[in-house]
DNA sequence: GTAGTCAAGTTCAATTTGGAACTTAGTTAT
DNA sequence: ATAACTAAGTTCCAAATTGAACTTGACTAC
């Protein structure tokens, strides 16, 4: 993705695509350094050069979509789940799940599902050997993304971001589900934005 | 956002909406502490968590898009930017911009497109004595909905934190674009994910 | 100046998306 | 057991999204 390359003076020597090389829009700097927001510009803008080519591989490679490659991975943490077990977690709505549930299943990639696990008609959703398959060559891809992402943090940084963003993960318990209007409804509301 | 309330155990006599209370899958707990990426499954999670409710806020309240909000809170960092940039930064495909601008003009929430800054045929854009209104109005409360993020972090946390992901982002000039496959094309690459 | 090049922005068309309504299957109450 | 209720999953369809092609305007070289 271009929105990525170098900020302003750093780096001129490093022969490179060319166009998109230095030409970084003032407005990144300004969203890093002025921004109101910087704490979640931040992680907006991480998972968007995080997420991007990532998907956009396993697409081109394995030609699935975010959504459907969303549940093998989901599936691969905790096996067995439910399609409203991948929603929940995932931001995506039930009925594009739905629908990438189906598709799997066609491709092989899924079991048939079983019946309920916990509650109501939830269904159980496994991987096939395929399933597994496809995830285990796929992880590493992105475990050596999330890696070179860090690359600038030493071992102890690495370890001191993680127990922070993890504290505010923890403590999301308390504010999501109650913001400005949103959530007046009780249903599920996922409008938009998604997560792996 | 219903994927956001308790994990486990925790706070049991808080009353609240009741359906989605304690039912927290499984799922979740897996991918926050079994995940492979757990990096970048908390940027992502926290991302879904903030935008959701701000932007369906929004858009009940001024009637905007996700989108369209981003060219607002895009100029007010960076008046007089292009629409390039704004893909650029916000990693929103060029023509939904465009659109999008067009959408806001007719509003009267920017004003008329100035001709070239920088380069080429750019268009700076500005945005309107109405449109800084409602930047002025809405900022506070992104602000304080990342304020309510940070809670559980004292104020040194939060200071690290900043430094630790602006390292990454800093960082990040290096390995965006060119992982994978992704890049192959010079061209602008916006597959899918966003930005304020 | 004129031709050629390049990229910003726009338009078009095909696909994708997701809200709303619906179906289906458990669970609870009578 | 039957009825009423609840929520998971599915279908439908109108609306949104975006890749690809196109247009436009600015710089460059001759």
């Amino acid at each position: 993705m271009s929105a990525a390359s170098g900020a302003s003076e750093q780096k001129i020597g490093t022969s490179e695509s060319a166009q998109d090389l230095d030409d970084l829009p003032d407005m990144l700097e300004a969203k890093l350094w002025e921004n109101p927001c910087p704490f979640t510009f931040r992680i907006n803008y991480l998972a968007l050069l995080y997420n991007t080519p990532l998907y956009s591989w396993i697409q081109d490679t394995y030609g699935l979509k975010r959504h459907e490659y969303v549940v093998i991975y989901s599936l691969a943490l905790a096996n067995g789940g439910s399609a409203r077990d991948i929603s929940r977690t995932s931001g995506f709505p039930k009925n594009t799940l739905s629908r990438a549930v189906k598709r799997l299943e066609l491709m092989g990639l899924l079991e048939e599902r079983s019946k309920a696990p916990g509650g109501g008609r939830r269904q159980a959703l496994r991987l096939s050997e395929k399933g597994w398959k496809l995830f285990n060559e796929t992880v590493p891809v992105f475990e050596s993304y999330e890696e070179r992402m860090l690359t600038p943090l030493s071992k102890g940084e690495r370890q001191i971001l993680f127990e922070l963003m993890s504290k505010v993960v923890v403590g999301a318990e308390d504010w999501a589900d109650d913001l400005p209007q949103a959530g007046a409804k009780g249903s599920t509301r996922n409008t938009k934005g998604e997560t792996q």
